[in-house]
DNA sequence: TTACGGTTATGAAAATCCTGGTAGTGGAAG
DNA sequence: CTTCCACTACCAGGATTTTCATAACCGTAA
């Protein structure tokens, strides 16, 4: 697999690297934050392994920014003993995984190989997600059925892409209330079933065929009929 | 999130358990490594934490037998301290992380949030129980029975899904009650028989082979004649 | 073979829950 | 100040769940 490497320390980084590609693995690996940034956006990685303390852009800055560009490309962490703050505030940023400083090499292959088998879906560009007729362009926000442009507030976004993300699968209330609410207990709100009313609007009733379907007593699910 | 929790130190299963309900999670606790195992085989977790040693049946066993029964579910391992061999094993046996003991609460219960937003891959198996002709699409909550689909009710398909997570194996209505029902004394009720019966004329009564099995004065079972 | 007690199956109705849809409100942003 | 977004509250209709009464079935004893 390919796999990035961002670390300043020239003997970590090589030690690192020339251990992967023993393993048959591709490794690029950058030195500074900024570059490692721009790689991580321009290359499509298996997993990332990135330093917390890199120079001019630090592991947790590249982590938050890569999440927002929609990179979902697995991250390990590499921090210094006895960085609980640290990684928590990784884990918050987006990654995935983290390894404390020093380290066993096996561990870290160990760690690697269970990242990349939790497969992400890359069959579709990260900018456009589509079901059926209907695609969500994540980089201007708004949606398309059948070529029409329809206009999202935020919120509604948020849902459209999740459900979108999960097509085919019935997502429940309570998953949407964690995932694109942060709701994690019962507030007894209808607000996902008035937002799914907002998204009924936009996305189906001008159009023959309804993507959102609900399956009663467990939540909704996008699908072409 | 649905978490099971399998470690045999009662202080460390309660310590975690408290702390995750504190979160709003749902936790179960299985103290040995055979309980475990059959309480991850018969319900739907977003997250296992496995101990590397729990009484009859270990980590690295438990995790052979969940992933060669196809469940995906993300399993979190926990070591003593200086175990590389013990991470590496668990990992080959389908871990996707390891934290080692002793641990901070906040980085177990962000390592599980990251787990679990690596979004469970839809096409796997693990999203389609079979018995016999008879398909649950856990995806699509409808059930399928020599290709033909068959619309189930919230309470049936959970039914159906309990019935067929424990195939070959005669449930009890005390059992069904519990799992299905939340009820946890006799009510006196006869939903469970109600239920069995929209079953049957659901998936069986049409086909020629019966699977919905009476063991009078025990309860129910699930298996091709 | 028949009768009986216990258990299970089943139909119908009542009770409860769920959802679609809308109106109104508070707060933030322009 | 106005507009818009996010959310709450509510109602009606439909769907599901549960209850209840009764029929049917099963196993055992006489």
């Amino acid at each position: 697999m390919k796999i990035l490497v961002v670390e300043d320390e020239p003997k970590l980084a090589s030690f690192v690297k020339k251990g992967l590609e023993e393993q048959s693995h591709e490794v690029d690996v950058a030195f500074d934050g900024q570059i490692g940034r721009t790689m991580a956006l321009s290359n499509n990685y298996d997993v990332i392994v990135l330093d917390v303390n890199v120079p001019k852009m630090n592991g947790f800055d590249i982590a938050l920014s890569l999440r927002s560009e929609h990179i979902k490309t697995p991250i390990l962490m590499l921090t210094a003993m006895g960085s609980l703050d640290n990684k928590v505030a990784g884990f918050e940023a987006g990654a995935d995984d983290y390894l404390v400083k020093p380290f066993e090499f096996r561990e870290l292959l160990a760690r690697l190989r269970a990242l990349s088998k939790r497969s992400i879906d890359t069959s579709s560009p990260s900018s456009l997600l589509k079901v059926a007729d209907l695609e969500l362009d994540l980089n201007e926000k708004i949606a398309r059925r059948d070529g029409k442009r329809i206009e999202l507030t935020a919120k509604e976004f948020a849902l459209l892409e999740y459900l979108m993300r999960n097509r085919g699968r019935v997502v429940s209330r309570v998953d949407i209330a964690e995932k694109v609410w942060d709701i994690h207990f019962d507030t007894g709100t209808n607000v996902i079933d008035v937002y799914v009313n907002f998204l009924r609007k936009k996305i189906d009733k001008d159009f023959p065929v309804k993507l959102i379907h609900t399956v009663i007593g467990m939540g909704y699910m996008l699908k072409e009929e």
